[in-house]
DNA sequence: CTGCATCCACTTTGATACTG
DNA sequence: CAGTATCAAAGTGGATGCAG
């Protein structure tokens, strides 16, 4: 497999031809919440073509970034799997996401909020200096959509699904169905107090603040 | 002027709607050091086609990253410039860099180095907990190329040509013409010695110790 | 049903030539 | 110097087919 080189030796180049195609990193952020089975990228990924997300997996697993792994129990089905270097990936996936999160305007409709999204986001605008020493546990319910943020310490987690041990704030966001629901939206109405709160209601200003969007520049 | 979307309303995609398409972000890398003439982009980036630069950067314009300026005085030509919002893109850009570090094989035949790329690895590789409260100057040589990496305190800056301050050391490798001269080349030739040096020469370990390619996973 | 492969219309890229 | 014009080749998007 003969892969377009940018014939520069070079870190940034070297990326860009590993990661740098049509929905490479995409897929790469949905791969870094948990693995996936191919139908699970499919629909999560919303509008790429099958042919298309066939052609990057081989090519993320030839580059050593994702594991193609056959589940063993009950499911026995194809599970794709970020591998150490593709672990590694986050970082700069972060990088990216935090920058494009401050050139988001308002969601068009038609925009999907996905949970991968939703936790990748909450990643991207974590504010470490405002958590430095801070334990707290958040559970974000969107529609059908529940994730949760962990902070230990001052040190983040975050997963799908409700926490895994009982969260001190539960925000309810409701978000009408027919509305696009978006990350920016969802922080404005946590931000304008339009969302239900169940525990701990100190600890939505603490949240505010340790999850903030960068300003655009 | 349409632009493809992932129709995701994520930060992630946001940026690479705006760019994520191929020379975007070696463009931007090369207007980080400084800005650039279009012909100056052209040679420093080899081998992008001249309608591809051209039409990159009249869409990285349009999306407020780059900026065409006149230049005023006796040059009296067209200059590309970052704005602010491009320059935010530096983090992503130096993660995606140190990422790529860690994937470089050894370097081919024809690849070239630029001192943009050189100061561009020099900041994606430093290790700013080994540089704590350090204040060092370091001048680097290699061929014609000249590039310095100034710490004060702990802080980072790099620029092209010679150092604004006189260097505690100057580095310089011998590196043969037709041979290809790499980052990690000479950082290896840094580390086993194969260096000339001017100065104060215990400032070589420092160097090494500060300047460090990450290793793969 | 999952996990792709194939086919086709369309768009982008690369290479080269050419111009104000 | 700073691009535009042209065209072949490669990549992408969308629909569909098909084996396990």
């Amino acid at each position: 497999m003969k892969r377009r080189d940018f014939g520069q030796y070079c870190g940034l180049a070297r990326a860009l031809e590993l990661v740098g195609e049509r929905w490479a990193l995409l897929i790469v952020r949905n791969l870094v919440v948990r693995p996936r089975r191919y139908t699970e990228l499919q629909t999560g990924l919303a509008g790429i073509p099958t042919n298309v997300l066939a052609t990057r997996l081989k090519e993320l697993e030839q580059a050593g970034i994702v594991e193609r792994q056959v589940a063993p129990a009950p499911q026995r089905g194809v599970v794709y799997a970020l591998t150490d270097v593709g672990r590694d990936l986050e970082p700069a996936v972060l990088a990216l996401a935090r920058w494009g999160a401050t050139q988001l305007g308002e969601p068009q409709p038609g925009d999907v909020i996905s949970p991968e999204g939703l936790v990748l986001n909450l990643r991207a605008v974590f504010q470490p200096a405002q958590a430095a020493g801070l334990t707290a546990c958040w559970e974000i319910h969107v529609r059908d959509v529940v994730v949760h943020a962990v902070i230990t310490d001052g040190d983040l987690t975050t997963g799908l699904g409700a926490a895994p041990v009982k969260p001190d704030l539960i925000i309810t966001a409701h978000v009408p169905a027919d509305a696009p629901a978006s990350y920016r939206g969802i922080m404005t109405m946590v931000r304008d107090g339009l969302v239900d709160l169940s525990g701990r209601k100190k600890l939505l200003d603490t949240f505010v603040r340790v999850f903030t969007i960068p300003r655009a520049a």
